[in-house]
DNA sequence: TACAGATGCTTGTAGAAGGCAAGTATTTGA
DNA sequence: TCAAATACTTGCCTTCTACAAGCATCTGTA
């Protein structure tokens, strides 16, 4: 078997699993709350455009996902002092609950899963996809360069 | 840094890279064929029903699909000899070849990003990820009987 | 200082992917 | 022989995402 056929059975197996074991909250918005925290905590505020490159999509499609998790009561949007035409995005009291939740769920998941592997293959099993993930990133930049 | 961001991380690349380094193929339809082909050498003949396991979709989204394929010249639907509902699935030549295109495609986009690792490390890594999606496929199994 | 262009964001529109439910035709088992 | 099961198709809906156009604001420069 190929890395080919290992990579699409790993993509089917996802696809299945988002399917069947719906979560505390969709799988976009768990991303979506995660970067607006991580971006904030990184560089102080949090714009639109930053949290549309930390989840890899078009701003239209993050604006749209952000103005479903202000309606749920999930993020905040502060207008920019600095900036009449940007928000500052926040998490909620609300939002950080349910992303500590949604991530507790997916941990748990995860660890179900994989009770059976030894911290050291657990390791060992990261960094190939970290360093899998990063290659694949950096064969697309040459490509399209 | 977590497994669960590692694949969160992965899952984000493949999207990236299916949208901007847009295939000889559309990736689906790659599975399609992929399964038929499969399927049949694997028990003679290939029923929808069959096709729509092995990719782990719905058989309506299923029945689409060969309905596009087969616009496109790529699948053929032969009356089964023996059951007046069904169809028997084949790739066409056409079909072939243009399977065996795209999986050179997408194996040389994986050469091209993997070519720095060594062969035991790819030979480690395949077996982590399909450890890995076993074990995914296991314990959603026993979450859901 | 006024304005052209850049920037931040939202919204309209479109398309792909996929599921569920209902429908049709055929087969099978009692 | 006929009711239930089966193989598949089709209608309809939702979700996700991109692209393009638009609006408001900001910034650099003449």
């Amino acid at each position: 078997m190929e890395l080919r056929d290992e990579l699409y059975e790993l993509v089917k197996a996802l696809r299945v699993l988002k399917q069947q074991r719906h979560p505390v909250l969709p799988a976009g918005t768990v991303g979506l709350l995660q970067a607006i925290d991580r971006v904030r905590s990184a560089t102080g505020g949090c714009h639109l455009k930053q949290v549309a490159a930390a989840i890899a999509l078009d701003q239209s499609t993050a604006s749209r996902a952000v103005s479903a998790a202000e309606r749920s009561g999930l993020v905040r949007r502060v207008a920019d002092p600095h900036d009449g035409r940007a928000s500052l995005l926040e998490l909620t009291d609300a939002g950080r609950t349910t992303l500590a939740d949604a991530v507790a769920w997916y941990s748990a998941l995860l660890s179900d899963a994989l009770r059976d592997w030894s911290d050291e293959d657990l390791e060992r099993f990261g960094g190939y996809l970290r360093r899998f993930t990063n290659d694949l990133h950096a064969s697309h930049l040459e490509a399209t360069r």
